[in-house]
DNA sequence: GTAAAAAATGACGATTCCGTAAAGATTAGC
DNA sequence: GCTAATCTTTACGGAATCGTCATTTTTTAC
């Protein structure tokens, strides 16, 4: 269980399937930064911090390693969620049943 | 409702009843950097979020005005959360259209 | 109004991050 | 092997924050 930020921020882009350079681009930054924060040479200043949150659908506390819980947080999260509760008990567990073939596609593999 | 950094530093530190100076003392930074991060004349760098996060007990999701979007009511919905973070971004994209899809069905309009 | 506390402002050298670029190292697929 | 993609490392000038300090303004209490 990573802690440090930079084996954060590396854990979290390929839990996304994103390379450096598909982050970079997400989060309008540059590939070069992505590395340096990665191999902790350097810390991201507070916009490129909230960039690489954003991009991540993760919440700064996570990535910073202030919380292990790693909830769903940002602008992403917000569309994803937005308009829920006017869907039926039926309808949130179609959502739930998809939501949970996804996952096990995802945990097939390995584990 | 505050949202950007600068008010909710002030706020939060005002909420714990503290000057500049004690919250200084506290984050082991200098009363000088909170009048800036107050009046917005600096940002606090990677090491300086955290001190005033821990310095108040409050998140940096908090103080970074980010953490607003993300609440959403009700145990359906609480457990449809569960294991989103581990989904890919093509995955999460494929949530979200369904659930748009579900949500036109039943109101047919958008918004 | 006066005095004290609190906050804001400005400047300084030092340090760090920034974006950009080039080159080197590692990994993955063929 | 070889190639290509991916990641790392280094260097550079520019910009921002850093801690420290002095000064000024604002607020608070008497």
């Amino acid at each position: 269980m990573p802690e440090k930020f930079s084996d954060r921020l590396k854990s979290t882009r390929e839990l996304r399937g994103l390379s450096q350079v598909e982050l970079a681009q997400k989060a309008k930054l540059q590939p070069t930064a992505i590395s340096h924060f990665e191999t902790g040479s350097r810390s991201p200043s507070f916009d490129n911090l909230r960039r690489l949150a954003d991009a991540l659908s993760v919440s700064t506390d996570y990535l910073m390693g202030r919380t292990d819980e790693m909830k769903l947080a940002g602008p992403a999260a917000d569309s994803l969620f937005r308009g829920l509760d006017k869907l039926s008990e039926g309808d949130l567990q179609a959502l739930q049943m998809m939501k949970e073939a996804l996952l096990s596609k995802k945990q097939g593999g390995e584990k």
